[in-house]
Order: C-alpha cells, then sequence, then structure tokens
DNA sequence: TGCTTCAGTGAACAGCGTTAACTGTTAACG
DNA sequence: CGTTAACAGTTAACGCTGTTCACTGAAGCA
C-alpha cells in the first residue's frame, strides 16, 4: 500500500503542474512562479529542481500539457460525432476550439497569446510545448485533408494564386496528403481566420464593437465553411 | 543657449523613452525594466520615478508614444496618396500597417502580441495606451466611412445577418458615421481578417506553412478587397 | 549491513520594482 | 539680493524573483 518512490515521484510531479495550473487560472502567466507554486505546495523552492530544470522547463511542460488537454478534447468531440458528413466536423471542431478558448481564457492565452517574435530562433523548435502544438494543429490538418479527400471543394486555380504562392504551398502537398496548392490555400484560409477570430475574441480586442462575439462569431464560421464549399452548419 | 529646466525635464524624458524602445527593439518587453533604462542612460533606478510613477506607466508612455508613431505614419501614407479612388487607399492602409509590423516586429508586439485577458477590467480603458489605440483604430475607421459614403457596397442583408448580430452592429452604427449594420459587418470583417493575418505573420504562427507569408498577404487582402465591392488593387 | 540515490532544506547571490531619507542645484519670490 | 521652495538625483533598504551550493535524512538496493 505505501507508494514506491518512483510513483511518489509522479504524483509530486502532477502536483506541482496541476498547482502551476491552478495559478494559471486565477492570476494568468505572471502567477506562476516558481516560488508561488513551491509556496502552494508546502515545499521550499529548490526543491522543484529536483523535478524541473528551470522555470521555464516548468512553463513549457504546462504548455504542452495543455496543448494535450486541447488536443484530447477536440479528439473526442469528434469521436463522438457519428456525422459522417466530414464538413460538418469541421464546425464542430471550430465550435469545439472557441469553446475551450472561452472556457479556459488563461490557458488560451498561455498556449497562443504569448507571442514570441523570434526570428534568429533556429533551435526552439524541440520544445515540449511547440511539439504539443504541432500534434495539436494535426488535428484540423487530418480533418481538413479528409475532407478533401472525401469531396474534393473547389478550389482557386493556380493563375489565381500566383506562382510565388502555388511554390509555396505545393511545398506543403505533402503534409496535407497529396492536397493540391489552391485546397491547402483555403486550408489555410480556414486556420487564419478561425485563429485570429478566436484569438482576438478571448483577448478582448473585439470589444470595442461586440460585446457578445458569438453571433459574429457564428457569422464569420459560415462564411468560412461556404469558402470550403461546405453546406450550411446546423438547422439550429 | 544653456537650456531651461522644463526644457531639460522635457529632454530627458525624451531621453528615457528613447532608450526604452532601443532596449524593447534589441530585447524585447522583458528587457525594458527600470533598472536597464537606469543603466543605460547613466543614473540609479530611482531617479526615473521623477519622471514616471511607476515600470507600468513608462510602458505604458512608450505604447501611446508607439501608437501614435504609427497612426501619423499610416496617415502620411494616406495624405501623399492623390488617388481619388478611396478604395486604392484602404489597399495602401492596410500593407502601410504590414510593412509598419514587419518593419518593427518588437514594438508592433508590445503594442498588438501583449494581449490581456482582462474579464473584470472596469477602469482600465483610461491609460495612455488604450486611448493612443483609439485613435489608431479611428484611422481605419474614418477611411472605411469614406469609402462607403463614396461609394456604398453591397453588404449582407439584416435577414443574413440575423437579429442578435444587427442589433449589435446597428448600436455601433454613430460611430462609423451612419452605416448601415451589414456594412458595419464587412468593415468588422476587413479589420479582423487583416489583424489577424499581420499578428500570424509577425508573431511567425505561419512559418510552418509559408516560410515568405507575401504572397498570402496579397491575394487574402485581395479576397478582403472584393467582400467591400473594391476593384483589383493594383496592376502591378 | 553498508553504500548509493534522491527528495528536500537553509543560506546565499544577483537582479527586479519600489520607497524613504537625504544632498545639492536651480528657479522663483518678497 | 537673499531667502525659500521645488526639483533632479543619490544612497540605503525592503520584499520579491529565479537560481546555485552545501548539506541532511530517509528510501532503495546489494
Amino acid at each position: 500500500m505505501e507508494p514506491n518512490r518512483r510513483d511518489r515521484r509522479a504524483a509530486t510531479l502532477a502536483e506541482i503542474k496541476a498547482t502551476a495550473r491552478r495559478l494559471l487560472v486565477s492570476g494568468g502567466v505572471a502567477a506562476v512562479g516558481l516560488r508561488a507554486v513551491a509556496r502552494e505546495l508546502g515545499l521550499t523552492p529548490p526543491a522543484l529542481y529536483r523535478y524541473f530544470p528551470s522555470h521555464e522547463a516548468l512553463l513549457q511542460a504546462l504548455i504542452a500539457d495543455l496543448y494535450d488537454e486541447l488536443t484530447a478534447a477536440l479528439m473526442a468531440l469528434q469521436d463522438n460525432d457519428a456525422d459522417p458528413d466530414l464538413g460538418a466536423r469541421l464546425y464542430l471542431l471550430a465550435n469545439g476550439l472557441r469553446d475551450w478558448a472561452l472556457a479556459h481564457p488563461a490557458e488560451f492565452g498561455l498556449l497562443f497569446g504569448t507571442a514570441i517574435p523570434d526570428p534568429d530562433a533556429e533551435g526552439h523548435e524541440d520544445t515540449p510545448g511547440h511539439q504539443a502544438a504541432m500534434r495539436f494543429a494535426a488535428v484540423f490538418k487530418a480533418l481538413v485533408a479528409q475532407v478533401w479527400h472525401q469531396k474534393p471543394f473547389p478550389h482557386p486555380s493556380e493563375q489565381d494564386l500566383g506562382p510565388v504562392l502555388v511554390a509555396q504551398l505545393t511545398r506543403k502537398s505533402e503534409y496535407f496528403d497529396g492536397m493540391p496548392p489552391g485546397a491547402i490555400y483555403l486550408a489555410l484560409n480556414y486556420w487564419t481566420r478561425l485563429y485570429g477570430l478566436i484569438c482576438m475574441e478571448v483577448f478582448g480586442q473585439l470589444h470595442w464593437a461586440l460585446e457578445d462575439a458569438g453571433a459574429y462569431f457564428e457569422a464569420q464560421l459560415f462564411e468560412i465553411g461556404e469558402a470550403l464549399g461546405l453546406d450550411c452548419p446546423q438547422p439550429e
């Protein structure tokens, strides 16, 4: 019945991350301090260094966990939806992302708000947070590719896009399961508009115009769906 | 020839803000510390309190200055453009904003990146930074309203938007110089897409798909212009 | 049993924003 | 002109932060 030493370690590690998240929710990212976490757990600050090599590493682990939680939530949403129309799942996913963001604004802010304009990166692409972000992005990518392969939607021609853009998009054709550049362009369009919209709503940058952006989001989502040749989202 | 005391004060104040900006550019917002600024100026940290009541106030002043600089740059861009077609100025403005953002990523990050999801705000709407942001937003608002009044563009009907959204948009009709809700919807659409696009590009969130987002931005800008019933941007 | 591993502590360091008390210069006023 | 008050700036200190080092005590293993 007495816990193993490795189990104890895992339990403490989970407690640390849980505490960090609680502090994140209650006071924003600035409240997630090494000392604050230690204080909350009844430990001394250096004790945390047995679990994380630095404060930044703790935040990275928290970010990775949150990405994975969001990814799992969206995948569960897909699995529980029996609708054979994959286009409907795109609405499901988009609304799911927005709902999660609005329900967890602090977490969302940590994941997507903390923008790092680091032009000379060269090496921070293998952090836990970044890898988890890639897994998250793959969810949307996979669904869009499935939608495409189930019923290819009309897309702009290569002449419309121009050679420079086509060259870049074609380079991503393999990642997008063989979609043509015009279709990838629409997929990118879908993502950028959805992402931008949710960020602006959660970060309160729409407040000056709309006190409740829900209806606006719905209308925009319908427009974006139209661009992918999808039908009306829901009867509602 | 010896400078007045009030002039000396103004000069020091300008030096402080210039130093703060230099630190911002070279090391991000985290590098703009009270002590760092003082060190750079050969002063002791408490001396800065003769000019700013707190570190936050210094940042606010810097934000306000940057907003004003950006606003002035965009207005100068408009004034130097003799094109009577106001629609063309929308492209000019959009490209001007993007150019400024790409040329000054650190400053842009301070202005637009640091998102503050503060739901229980109630009182931070009168900071210098927020007021300057309103002046900045007014530039776009004014031009869109001018475009509308010069040549009203086709816009979605109230039935298309739904009563909830129409009610919110109508409440902004006065601010938008009497534009109808459908037109305000398109104006908002213009702003959200432009804003989201530039943020994603500057903050490197498009790098996984596009190494150079210029062509993509151009294509998107054309789409957004189409939605406002504008003609082709430029022969180029 | 003896040795090692490891969680955790206490003290300390450098850096941060901020405050209080103090010094010298500079402008203003009777 | 001389007094006085305002002002720019300093030094010292407080509490906070992330981080390191030397150390203790207990758990795990041979």
